[in-house]
DNA sequence: TAGATACTGTCACATACCTGACACATTAAA
DNA sequence: TTTAATGTGTCAGGTATGTGACAGTATCTA
């Protein structure tokens, strides 16, 4: 699946091999040359991925990972350093720093990707095209299709990304804030209510084989998704 | 709420305003004068807070806390930086170093003793998020669910908060007022009583697994939740 | 390109649930 | 036994959620 990653790395020869390639596997690139241009960048769109120098110019990769932790905008945005050092210290301060894999220069392209894609789908599986089941209930984002019990059922797109969160994140309250960063988008401008009637058409869509019932209000907090369900 | 908090400050006068402030506050005060004297304090008791000077001899306090972040034992501590300079970049790198606040001599100490107030506030309930457990009920704050014996247990969102405060806090008796505080917040105007109804719909909720017993009434002080109940 | 169809976000109203307070019953200490 | 503290059922009001309808867009189809 197609995810926004942005690269921040100073040398220009690096920076593009990566976009490249990147771009190559479909991803939309954002490039920044420090972390000035990278919070810019950040500004105007949360990126899903976050490709990161540990040496740059000014402040430093270590630094700004840091920074990216402690803000609640970035702080789920998971982040690969990349370095030139082989030293064991550097991995550990890295990965303290909250970044979620490391890389050591040179590396191939292939390496690259597979990294990305593990990172991808240990910390925001709902932007992998893995399948996700629950009881029955079968999404595959690769075709874009849900079947309960091998019934095709019919969905709308943000009931279908909706639900592809849910089946990714379950037995986990979101609230409606977090459900409208995560699977409408950061930066959008849209009523908290909003949800419940997604909620409400998500249900609907799925009353048809009996799947409404792994949606579940949770009164003050917002919703969740379960695999089992109550008799 | 009494915490232990250790003084990382080279100015005895500085150092005893501190201490004096914050013993009178009811908390236990550890004091060093340089980093190496924190390490030997931090190594025989964990404190819930530390006030770290910028300014130190030998280790500045900027390395320490750096340190403080990459060791795990210290990683969840907060602190607080403590210094003369007002510069903006002084704050930034403090931040970045893992400061949780930061204030500028010479301060109040009003002022100090809200932003540690502050500080500890935000950092109590992010340790809360683990679930809890105590003689098969189980709590689980990540997905707002409740069990006794693997049954699962409906209950409201107060009683939830209340569950919740009382299996993190257990073994401790605490007044209506003290429940007011921690439960409903600081600054609710409700009735003291109104703490008795929630209790009852507690125990009502637990009734079912029998997990009611966990709740004691300590007459004349409070409430008390216990692991080891009575047969 | 026109017309039909599907999708979105809001709103308004209905409904279910929660909350705090009170009154009275019960229990424990003195 | 007396008295104060706690237990408990109930109620009115408040709040959160469920839900159908609607208008504006976007998308598809002929």
């Amino acid at each position: 699946m197609s995810s926004t990653i942005l690269v921040v790395e100073d040398e220009p020869a690096i920076q593009e091999l990566i976009a490249v390639n990147l771009s190559f596997a479909g991803h939309k690139v954002l490039r920044a040359y420090d972390t000035g241009q990278a919070d810019t960048l950040i500004r105007a769109e949360l990126p899903d991925l976050i490709l990161l120098d540990w040496m740059l110019p000014g402040t430093s990769g270590l630094a700004f990972a840091r920074r990216l932790r402690a803000d609640a905008r970035t702080r789920l945005v998971p982040v690969i350093m990349l370095t030139a050092k082989g030293a064991e210290q550097d991995k550990i301060d890295g990965l303290e720093a909250g970044a979620d894999d490391y890389i050591t220069k040179p590396f191939s392209p292939k390496e690259l990707m597979a990294r990305i894609k593990a990172v991808l789908r240990r910390r925001a599986p709902q932007l992998t095209d893995d399948m996700t089941e629950a009881g029955g209930l079968i999404l595959d984002p690769v075709s874009h299709r849900l079947t309960g019990n091998g019934q095709p059922l019919s969905i709308g797109p943000t009931e279908f990304r909706l639900l592809h969160f849910f089946m990714t994140h379950s037995e986990r309250v979101f609230s409606r804030t977090q459900l409208l960063d995560q699977v409408w988008g950061d930066h959008v401008f849209v009523e908290e209510r909003t949800v419940d009637v997604h909620i409400r058409r998500l249900r609907k869509a799925l009353e048809l084989t009996r799947h409404d019932r792994h949606i579940e209000t949770v009164r003050g907090s917002g919703y969740r998704f379960t695999h089992q369900v109550a008799k």
